[in-house]
DNA sequence: AACGGTTGCGGGAACGGTTGCGAAAAAAGT
DNA sequence: ACTTTTTTCGCAACCGTTCCCGCAACCGTT
């Protein structure tokens, strides 16, 4: 089967191609008004649809541009994906998108598949804070602008949006102090993402101004789903040290430990407070509901296709770094 | 910046550019040994990267599948997303995700902007059991072969891979009577989603196998999402009908109206029992777990991708259907 | 009648690859 | 030494657009 193309229009009304060209996108100080009505005309009897590969090749830029996520477990990246494709949308832009699945191999292949499609530029949040950091930069001398949000690296030349994870969770846990919690363990996330080293260090920093000092048995490696959470919740209760609440590097984790805590039967919050960075709905549909820092979505989204597109249409503009206010929200679990 | 071409190997080196594209094509049959190691060394000093749209043009074909979805509030889309990316990518297909947000005419949207990307196959899960169903057919005329998954329609000659809702319902129904439950609320998905026929069906006829008849004033129209299901149950229970078990369309409709009764003091499973379909591991992360069907996501993607790639490359060969079995999990909540 | 300006359209060269065909050169067979 | 075959490579067409240029017709002005 065969596609129908502008040669085809043009043969069937006996005219040039660069007639049906023009008509077609809408230039209408060129081409006669009886003209274009008739090309209009024929090309949806036919069924005509613009090949995109063709004008792409022509004009040296695709309008399309590509998003890495490095999980999916998660719904933030859905969730944020599906806002970006609504706003870049509106700006006539296309999105491919691509998961790495915390493998910075994938990610490296993803980057270069986005690059051999000639993508406009790119929004990415990177599944290891230095592993490929020469294929950013890489990409980014090619021509092809790099906009981290949420995961950002440092030291390369590219505008991010990120939330101040280090305030945020320095508050989470300050308020679990507060509340009179003294053992409080911390399912840190992976060394790997610089996210979890700002949230681990912010724990730290928070229980020293309340002159404690971090017990290293109380940082347990969470990982970043629901089992490897609630596995590295089992080695801890297994350890057998006291403990009286949870803060957790990230919000399946922490579901992952809270549903193990439960099985076990402690009670939350008397017996255990809980609450987590990252969270989404998600913690509202638990029960009890989950006090955790909720990433500012939308505003994330908003600011990534703005940074994005105005660096692909200033590709000198300076890079610039905004950093969002995650959204404390104070819930039963506390 | 430009993209460094075949062209610019080709003067580097002094050849014509058909012998470069030859030998980085891995035609050695073609062309002389020595002359390929000098154009393999050339191409990756120059940082050369195929330019896919060139390569796509030429050929009649682009190697990319489109994946349409209809919301991002379940992780099952997401999965099934990120099941099928793994397995095209090693038959060589790139993949480019369209999110259609529930309404037809985004979907009808996406599926023009797909057409204009000319990918070689689409799979998808439709929005509306009927509204485009014009366009799907067009797609399949003009020759883009779709394979529906989970979604499916009627009437449309594309090949489909679905689960068997009625009969998995009609399970879980009947599990919740046998458990001596006799007044079952029905949180019903929307009617344009076939699914959703299947599943309240189900419900209707398990209650009359057992003698009763379907009260309508205990199916409520639960939407799909936690807020709508929370609305919808709320709803009901401001109704004042007595009821002691709750059968969910989906998971997150369920996940919201669960979270409102533990709010407003319901025992689970003690005083109403509750179970959904379309389960995924959120059901085991909450308190108490739910009693779920989940969908067989990884068979599911297997299942679509193969019967798709095969329509690819025999046009002509005939539709399928494949029905998957749901895999039904007791668990605390009933 | 000559002239400058506008309008409407066609010709053809790109864009960056692939590929069939043919030719030159090299190798092999007689 | 003369075919024949094989190896290795260049030429040119092609994929479907865009867009620059040029040409003709028509307009109003002097």
């Amino acid at each position: 089967m065969k596609y129908v193309t502008i040669i085809d229009i043009a043969k069937e009304l006996g005219i040039s191609k660069s007639t049906v060209s023009r008509a077609l996108a809408g230039d209408c100080h060129n081409v006669n008004a009886e003209t274009m009505r008739r090309i209009v005309e024929t090309a949806d009897r036919l069924g005509y649809q613009r090949n995109e590969l063709a004008v792409n090749l022509r004009r040296q830029h695709t309008q399309t541009i590509g998003i890495i996520i490095p999980e999916v477990v998660t719904s933030f990246f859905m969730n944020f994906i599906e806002h970006a494709q609504r706003l870049l949308r509106k700006d006539g832009y296309r999105v491919i998108v691509a998961i790495s699945n915390e493998d910075p191999a994938q990610e490296q292949e993803n980057l270069r598949m986005l690059e051999q499609c000639r993508v406009d530029g790119i929004l990415m949040s990177v599944c290891h804070h230095e592993a490929n950091i020469e294929s950013y930069q890489r990409m980014i001398r090619k021509g092809i602008p790099i906009t981290f949000f949420d995961r950002a690296v440092e030291g390369v030349e590219a505008s991010r949006v990120v939330v101040d994870d280090y305030i945020m969770s320095f508050l989470l846990v300050e308020a679990l102090i507060r509340k009179g919690r003294r053992r409080i363990v911390h399912l840190a996330g992976p060394k790997h993402v610089r996210n979890a080293i700002a949230r681990s260090q912010a724990y730290r920093d928070a229980l020293r101004k309340f002159g404690m000092e971090a017990d290293a048995r109380y940082v347990v490696a969470g990982g970043l789903n629901a089992e490897e959470g609630a596995a590295a919740m089992r080695r801890f209760v297994e350890g057998g040290l006291p403990f009286d609440a949870l803060f957790g590097f990230t919000e399946m984790a922490t579901l992952g430990a809270k549903s193990l805590l439960q099985q076990l039967g402690y009670r939350i919050p008397d017996e255990v407070a809980l609450c987590c960075m990252s969270g989404t709905t998600l913690c509202t549909l638990v029960h009890p509901e989950i006090t955790a820092v909720e990433q500012p979505l939308s505003a994330m989204a908003e600011v990534a296709c703005r940074l994005l597109i105005h660096q692909i249409e200033h590709p000198d503009a300076p890079k610039e770094e905004v950093v969002l206010r995650g959204d404390l929200r104070f819930r039963a679990s506390t």
